[in-house]
DNA sequence: AAGCGCAATGATAGCGCTAACATCAACAGG
DNA sequence: CCTGTTGATGTTAGCGCTATCATTGCGCTT
């Protein structure tokens, strides 16, 4: 029957305002008027344009630019229970290799029409359970966080809420749902095993306190121990700075000054970060200490600058960007078949030892 | 009563659970039902406390946590026309100053209860109109935007959204609400003043690609060309080299290589970013150029690394975090006095040139 | 007793959209 | 002719909250 429901004789682009309640914005409804179709037909026509003759549909495109209509998805969320929007829980933006991941992600997920809701834990878990919480209630399609050690009150609001999630940068063996990250504790011993096969004896390491860095140094300490036991005669030995969070150069600077303070003959220094790895060379160059052959440093990170400082940073690269990809097209995947179970699939993407100038050669 | 073992999800938690387009998530109204009031007062209870009894506002408080409620803010923004959502579009948060200023304005803003939707501009402007629009269809109470050149359709958009808007990172004499920023080209201008100062005659330039950092080197061509007509004999040049976006250290370092190229008895380069100014250093350590007495070096952003580099980065600082508090401070005073009228309103933060240890002393 | 102000609470009616179903025209086969 | 099928469109009834106004109870004045 058409148009017998709205009054003919409001004034057009205007519409009916005489409602306290109503934004004044224009609504798909106004789209309709405009276009001479039903306001479900304008809907259909921008969400699922096969299900709409050609006809209607230019009608309706002609009708939005007309209106200047700019859909309101806060309202379609609540219709279609389907936000579109995906929280992501970082502990700092202000770190490169979050930075990365963020960044692939929205920018992986913006093609699809996602969006990113940014939620900051602050490397502390009770920040992380209130930032859950507010996050939540913005009703997610899906849920990213990096690291897989929550509180139990945050685990059950993330069961409860029924969405996807994905736990990045770690690993562990009871994921929630997916887990797409590396083993830090396995990064530790390969670059122990590493340090070992170039020769070197006595480390340090400056690492920063957050719980990352703790399972790499207990990697690294481990395969440590273990040499220990085959050569006890060899004088290995370590010892470790806890740098103060956020990671920076001064902390690394301080903290390699302390650490050579407290072990004046250490041959090469494993480090929580590039950042950090960054600040040691700078104390080194500061006491004129060439490396590598006084002193070796090894970062984390492999950011961006690590391949262009001189000497160019020995360090462990981990591909933050892929993380941030492969989580966003996982979770478009989920989203496309409507699958919300939780999975318990772990992938781990691995890491890489770049060996370049800070430190000595490999005995191969 | 306990918790609900996770292997059984929701049964009967009293409602009508029969209609078929219900989430299944413990509502406003299962709520009231446990605590035995009106939705209404519920919904006082959480969001205007001071307007509901004690005895009342207790009762509330243990229901919700006994029925393990999350609000659905989705629909208290349709409902209000307040998403309590600040959308922040900058050109990548993979860069240490955008980075900050992301940091401190969603730190600042989740304490009043507001979150942040990032939008990534890469940038570009289409892909900033884009953003723009996806963006405002969730209904954010503001909109925070890096740079103040946006295309006319963007402009009209933000206009049409009738909510704050502020521009920042850089200056504008008509702003299209509230600006908080510095002068790109007063910064140019600035370290030009300060270069020659310290006696320098023949510069380099090592900048990123992008609209602001084209501004900076205006503003340093602009101070230099006048030098030049007060002193016509004293040789004073200038060479420029744009490099790729994003600016990186190894852009950096490849930039220097060919600025020293094209320019040998180049005294001092000027760069867009401490990043870049990190890879030309990286250069001159390579080809063993002494810092600063072959070669100058003069930064941009003062990142946290700058003063820890041996030797340690003069370069200019900009307070990031400080555009973010005092950003998410004026949004907020702006949602409590509910005022939504343009301001067209300018606050320069200035900057601050911070000599260090690459350029040579200023012969004051 | 009636009236008034005030604080606390409740009932109602949407916000702007979409899921689900209803309708309708056009056409095929029986 | 009827019936069934298909594709395009329309109608209805909410999604889960909050703005708004109505109601209630209580102490106080007149």
């Amino acid at each position: 029957m058409g148009d017998s429901s709205d009054s003919r004789p409001e004034k057009s682009a205007g519409g009916s305002r005489d409602n306290p309640r109503a934004t004044g914005a224009v609504r798909l409804s106004d789209v309709a008027a405009a276009a001479g179709v039903a306001a479900m037909t304008v809907s259909r026509a921008l969400n699922q344009p096969e299900l709409v003759s050609e006809r209607t549909r230019e009608r309706v495109q002609r009708a939005v630019i007309e209106t200047g209509y700019v859909p309101n998805r806060v309202a379609g969320a609540l219709a279609s229970s389907r936000s579109r929007m995906v929280a992501v829980l970082v502990p700092t933006v202000a770190h490169s290799l979050f930075a990365d991941v963020v960044q692939s992600m929205t920018d992986t997920l913006a093609c699809e029409g996602y969006q990113v809701l940014l939620g900051l834990t602050g490397y502390q878990r009770e920040q992380e359970e209130a930032v859950v919480e507010t996050v939540l209630s913005r009703r997610p399609d899906a849920l990213v966080v990096a690291g897989t050690r929550h509180s139990s009150a945050t685990r059950q609001r993330l069961e409860a809420a029924r969405i996807p999630v994905v736990e990045i940068w770690d690993m562990s063996d009871d994921p929630l749902d997916m887990l797409i990250g590396f083993s830090h504790h396995a990064v530790g011993a390969a670059v122990a095993e590493h340090l070992l096969g170039c020769g070197y004896q006595r480390f340090g390491q400056v690492m920063a306190d957050d719980p990352r860095s703790h399972q790499r140094a207990e990697g690294f300490n481990a395969r440590i121990k273990a040499e220990q036991a085959t050569r006890p005669q060899a004088g290995i030995k370590v010892t470790t700075h806890w740098a103060d969070i956020p990671a920076s150069l001064a902390g690394g600077r301080s903290g390699g000054a302390a650490l050579l303070a407290r072990m004046p003959d250490c041959e090469a220094i494993v480090c929580g970060s590039d950042t950090l790895a960054m600040g040691v060379i700078a104390e080194a160059q500061s006491r004129a200490m060439a490396i590598p052959d006084a002193l070796a440093v090894m970062g984390f990170g492999d950011m961006g600058f690590a391949a262009a400082t001189w000497p160019a940073l020995s360090t462990v690269r981990i591909d933050g960007a892929g993380i941030g990809r492969l989580t966003a097209d996982h979770l478009l995947k989920r989203f496309e078949t409507r699958h919300h179970e939780p999975l318990h699939d772990v992938l781990d993407i691995g890491f890489e030892i770049v060996a370049r100038q800070t430190t000595r050669a490999h005995r191969s």
